[in-house]
RNA sequence: GCGCCCGUAGCUCAGCAGGAUAGAGCACCGGAUUUCUAAUCCGGCGGUCGCAGGUUCGAAUCCUGCCGGGCGCGCCA
């Protein structure tokens, strides 16, 4: 329980026995101060709880006051009411040094960067929740909740068709921040990279391999196939002739090689990503180039193929279970998700082999059950709405519709008046389609049959079946898809009152033209790209200020020798630069946009990654010099008591005891940003302190192992918190 | 046309379960280092909270309308 709630407890029950109704329904508006001369917290309730008792809000304040004070004697100084009938409230120092007292000192792990070195002999070690999903063994004296649930967090969804771009960085990255916070309050977390793998884009993928090794077995260079693919972009707006007459040669070329059977030994030839991305790439640009032009090839069975109709044909031969689409969609397949692992590592993200479960996890084929779902989700919405449409689902209002338009099949959803749920342009009834008029299915589909896999047979680590909460970390403008599908699976009675199923939305990743990130040359930014860039960045920038605090080192004549191996500098590098690009995308609310700014993510000032790194780096350094001077000392001793005498010491512990509190709030709102200003707050006051309170130099033992225990709960929350945003600390800058 | 998000200091953003004089950072100006990493700290400058109504003891916060920007609206995800 955080102090807050313990405020609120309190003051509920006094505002009960004022007001006279039930503790349940009191809310004693108790809130943080908005200003630190009006104390801690503040408890505002008293003006408007004055109308309903028909006296004046000072004389309520006071009534409340004279309720709570008795129970409040070990934890708040007396209360003062100010101005129109704010009660003020702070804390007593002996409740916060109790509090942070209590705080049992780490796990000491051999070999692990815990700060927990220091507690060597400690005996109040704390039990990690098993649980918990990732090498974390410093809970900072927080207990996980009593009752958790099972939780689902989707998010990263790269698609296979493409290398990841910055397109998925901030699902990548808030996701899996909102995974760390629930499985650390105690919620058995399930990740879920629900990868595109099945959809439309299948077919231009696997066309793409067979076009790319094709041209190459014919002796043809990749950079002929790109220049080929560029000159075609530039057709894209020209008129049909002139695109007819460029496809000629490609489209004959294109028959023979289907005619020549020895290509075939090629299928068996390994693929490169680079072969993956291009051969998509440009089987997208042939089709839109063929658009209208009636550009045909000629099939191996001599019938005429349309250009543009051949992807789709493809995907939709991969979903009818064809063994050559599914061995290529294999390869295709594997190449790109070794990749995506290859980004997740250094990025810092949680994701494994184990975490992803695509779209074609869901089809016939995709698990080994023999199961289609997809199909069962066909079944299911017309046993649910029928071709002349269902009743109401109980408790929603809304009822379904399924029918046959153009050849798709579209679910089509009404409120209780009969209206509507959705609607096109035209204010024509907008349906959601689940199955094409080619027979392929699309993401509607794969959705509806993942919230029911995960709400009925999603094993946890318990043993549990089903998830309580399943939460989708997804770009904003997905808003109306995840509406319409939320509102189907709902009226089909898939999802339940009992279960809580969020869309998590955010915001794009700007450039400084504010036009959505691209490369200089207009293409998608890499996510390899933009991390090498990353330590990059952060290596040019340390070696500058080694460079600069060498020169003031020489100038001080201090001999000490700071410098770090290269080795090191390098791991620095990468960790401050990793950390940078996280840490920038988290610190804004989720929904706005954000623009990608290297200078100011770099910065060593202010709300950034850096600086918040160098707090925890010069805290490590402290007990370093410690080491030297005094030895290490047992600051979590039993004889060690918190002394908070100084407004440094004093805010730097308020602080540090708001971590429950802001941990909840972040857990309950999906609010990673709220964390980032917690924890800018916490290096800031630790910064403070440390310029106003010497710790080594204190004036008495006493004093000194204060101090020292207040910076090594100041480093382990900074490294827990940091932690849950996925970033790691350094011992050194 | 309809729907969603956004509009707060020169810039980037917090604050929005209604609460006291609207807060940070950057930039700019001034100051601090015999001491644990100056990658720091302290002070100053800077705001009709897009506009107009309404609800309220009290509105940046809630409601309505308008203005400005972004996004979305059937066989892509």
């Amino acid at each position: 329980m955080s102090i807050q709630d313990l405020l609120v407890h309190e003051f509920s029950v006094a505002v009960a026995a004022v007001a006279g109704v039930p503790v349940a329904t009191a809310d004693a508006q108790v809130r943080p101060a908005g200003d630190p001369k009006f104390g801690d917290y503040q408890c505002n309730v008293a003006m408007s709880l004055a109308r309903t008792l028909k006296s004046k809000p000072r004389d309520v304040a006071q009534r409340i006051k004279d309720a709570v004070e008795p129970q409040l004697a070990d934890i708040a100084e007396p209360l003062e009411i100010a101005g129109p009938g704010f009660i003020n409230i702070r804390l007593k120092d002996g409740l916060l040094a109790q509090y942070l007292g209590e705080i049992p000192a780490p796990l000491s792990e051999p070999g692990a960067q815990a700060t927990g070195s220091l507690a060597a002999g400690g005996t109040a070690q704390e039990q990690w929740h098993p649980g918990v999903a990732w090498p974390l063994t410093d809970r900072v004296g927080l207990s996980p909740v009593e009752q958790p649930q099972r939780v689902v967090v989707e998010y990263s969804q790269p698609n296979i068709a493409k290398q990841m771009h910055v397109g998925h960085l901030r699902s990548t990255i808030i996701g899996d921040v909102l995974a760390r916070v629930l499985a650390f309050e105690g919620h058995e977390v399930v990740r879920q990279n629900h990868i595109g793998d099945w959809g439309t884009q299948m077919g231009a993928v696997i066309l793409g391999l067979w076009y790319i090794r094709a041209r190459v077995g014919r002796g043809a260079s990749l950079d002929a196939v790109r220049a080929l693919q560029e000159r075609l972009r530039k057709l894209s707006d020209a008129p049909v002739e002139a695109r007819r007459e460029a496809l000629q040669p490609i489209c004959s070329e294109w028959s023979e090689d289907l005619q020549d059977q020895s290509l075939d030994a090629l299928s068996g030839v390994a693929v490169t990503l680079e072969q993956l991305e291009l051969g998509y790439v440009f089987v997208q640009t042939l089709v839109t180039v063929a658009e209208g032009t009636g550009a045909t090839v000629t099939n191996r069975d001599r019938t005429e193929e349309r250009l543009e109709d051949i992807p789709r044909k493809v995907t939709r031969m991969l979903q009818a279970g064809d063994v050559y689409e599914r061995t290529e969609w294999q390869k295709a397949r594997d190449i790109s998700l070794a990749y995506c692992q290859g980004i997740y590592g250094p990025l810092g993200v949680l994701l494994t082999a184990e975490d992803v479960r695509g779209e074609s996890f869901y089809s016939l084929g995709g698990n080994n059950d023999r199961r289609d779902r997809l199909q069962e989700v066909l079944q299911g919405l017309h046993e649910k709405f029928g071709a002349t449409g269902g009743s109401p689902r109980e408790g929603t209002g809304v009822r379904g519709e399924v029918r046959d338009h153009e050849g798709a099949v579209v679910v089509y959803l009404y409120n209780d008046k009969g209206e509507p749920l959705f609607k096109n342009p035209d204010g024509e009834e907008l349906g959601m389609i689940v199955q094409k008029s080619d027979g392929a299915y699309l993401y509607a589909t794969t959705d509806l049959a993942a919230i029911r896999f995960r709400l009925k047979e999603l094993r946890f680590l318990s043993g549990g079946v089903g998830a309580q909460r399943v939460i989708y970390v997804t770009d904003a403008r997905q808003k109306l898809h995840f509406e319409m599908f939320f509102a189907c699976a709902r009226a089909a009675g898939w999802i339940t009152d009992a279960v809580r199923v969020e869309h998590v939305t955010f915001g794009s990743v700007l450039g400084g033209d504010r036009r959505p990130l691209k490369t200089r040359e207009g293409g998608t930014v890499k996510l390899r790209e933009l991390l090498d860039e990353a330590e990059k960045r952060a290596l040019e920038l340390l070696q500058q200020r080694a460079a600069a605090a060498e020169e003031r080192r020489d100038e001080k004549d201090d001999t000490a020798d700071r410098s770090v191996g290269e080795e090191e500098q390098r791991e620095i590098a990468r960790r401050v630069g990793i950390a940078a690009v996280k840490y920038a995308d988290l610190r804004n609310d989720r929904n706005s946009d954000y623009v990608f700014d290297w200078d100011k993510m770099l910065a060593l000032t202010g709300n950034t990654a850096p600086y918040m790194m160098y707090a925890y780096a010069r805290i490590r350094s402290i007990y370093r010099k410690a080491a030297e001077r005094i030895g290490s000392p047992d600051v979590y001793a039993p004889g060690v008591t918190l002394a908070l005498g100084h407004p440094a010491e004093r805010a730097l512990a308020l602080r540090l005891a708001r971590l429950r509190e802001t941990i909840d709030a972040v857990a309950a709102d999906l609010t990673p940003h709220v964390l980032c200003t917690y924890l800018y707050d916490l290096a800031a006051d630790f910064m403070r302190f440390y310029e106003s309170c010497p710790v080594l130099a204190a004036a008495d033992d006493a004093s000194r192992l204060s101090r020292m225990r207040l910076c090594d709960l100041a480093a382990r929350t900074l490294r827990l918190g940091l932690g849950l945003l996925g970033i790691e600390v350094i011992e050194r800058m």
